[in-house]
DNA sequence: GGCATGCTTCGGTTACGGTCGAACTATGCA
DNA sequence: TGCATAGTTCGACCGTAACCGAAGCATGCC
């Protein structure tokens, strides 16, 4: 009967609605209050006082104190993949929410996923970069080729300090919106950072959804072809 | 707000421990019928019929009428793969259930995973074949080289007929129990098919474990040696 | 037909958990 | 010190959903 992890544990701190946007809104990888959270998720500051306690306890969320403010980010990375495999199958079920709303195409276009870039635009970086050999990919796993680390440095990124992280350089992360793999692990973190730094693109305050300017678009576009 | 499909739907339909239960019961890879459900969910069969039903809505679950049965299956193999992944997060947090019970460290050795072998077993069989040149692995991705195919052959698998279909013929699936990665898709349960087949294992009446006969276990370990 | 089995539907109960108002604590600022 | 803001805790309320007994279908067997 009884066999195996405690699935029901963690699917029911994922499962309340209020607690599912909370979550969502973490995705978007900055560290919110908790004021900010109730609003996220639609409820007041005491009851998401006692969701966000839930959910901490349930080891989802981690917890920084900043004077009078508590900061909530996800836990580590670990959740964001889990959150986003989950969004990944919630979709394939064609279980949308039901509102597909203004925000939606843009969401598809370009958003944050935990840190790193995701939506059309994270899975068109990631097939340019296998198309131009920068990655070799079978199946699921990515890896950076020789070719990669010197294509990266022109962009301006030093692949040496990554690997010194513990943290995958590559992972794919199944893109629930284009249902195909974008770019994850340090390396896809520190390509979207770059692209913030470039001023190409920007966060949105509310949303997970990533803006980019018309010139960073075409930049973007034009550093990571896509050939017809 | 509401961005993106909704999480909290398939939450809080595992959970629910009954319905987790069941799920985990279903993740044996056998039909079961609403009776025997039931008693994995530990609830009446009436209870379960509703769970049944809305798992069935929700996607999750597929049935099929045999006379007056109904055997229910994980709706495909993105469902147990779901669930592996949740388990294997959860046993990551450390919340795995407080009994460990006389039948865990069988279950950890060998088991079902929806169709496949997992468990120690599991693990020990991807090394060796990746540690062979039988498979090519980068990161998550697995990929069947050429002397992999022949390796095969010998043991009586024809990966031709396994190409054929439009499942993947390698995935890797990470094991909650080792916490290390296991061989899925459509190979993983030929060679699990094929182990039952020669006799050196058998599944279990109520559980996932798989057991293997003393003849059995030495076949399967010379046949898939760990270099010391 | 008659009966047993497998499962679903209905009705009513119960309990758990989400919710908010109000009070309380803590930090910061002036 | 006094006030404002951020957050938690308490208490009470309420709704949903899990649960089971009993009845109702459906299938299979004799």
């Amino acid at each position: 009967m009884k066999e195996g992890p405690d699935i029901a544990q963690i699917g029911a701190l994922i499962g309340d609605p209020a607690r599912a946007n909370m979550l969502t809104a973490l995705m978007g990888g900055k560290a919110l209050t908790a004021t900010e959270l109730a609003a996220a998720g639609g409820i007041t500051v005491q009851t998401a006082s006692t969701h966000l306690a839930k959910l901490e306890a349930g080891q989802l969320l981690a917890q920084r104190k900043q004077g009078r403010h508590r900061y909530f980010t996800l836990a580590d990375d670990a959740v964001g993949k889990l959150l986003e495999n989950i969004m990944g199958f919630a979709a394939g079920r064609g279980h949308l929410r039901h509102q597909p709303g203004p925000k939606e195409p843009a969401l598809r276009k370009a958003r944050i996923c935990y840190d790193h870039l995701a939506g059309d635009f994270g899975v068109r970086m990631l097939d340019s970069l296998v198309a131009k050999g920068a990655i070799d990919a079978i199946g699921d796993g990515l890896a950076l080729t020789g070719k990669g680390e010197s294509t990266l440095k022109c962009i301006g990124i030093d692949v040496g300090d990554l690997k010194a992280s513990r943290r995958p350089l590559c992972r794919s992360c199944l893109d629930w919106s284009e249902r195909r793999a974008h770019l994850a692990g340090s390396l896809g973190k520190a390509l979207l950072l770059k692209f913030f730094d470039k001023g190409w693109a920007r966060r949105t305050a509310g949303s997970r959804s990533v803006i980019f300017s018309p010139n960073g678009e075409r930049q973007f576009l034009a550093l990571f072809p896509i050939d017809a």
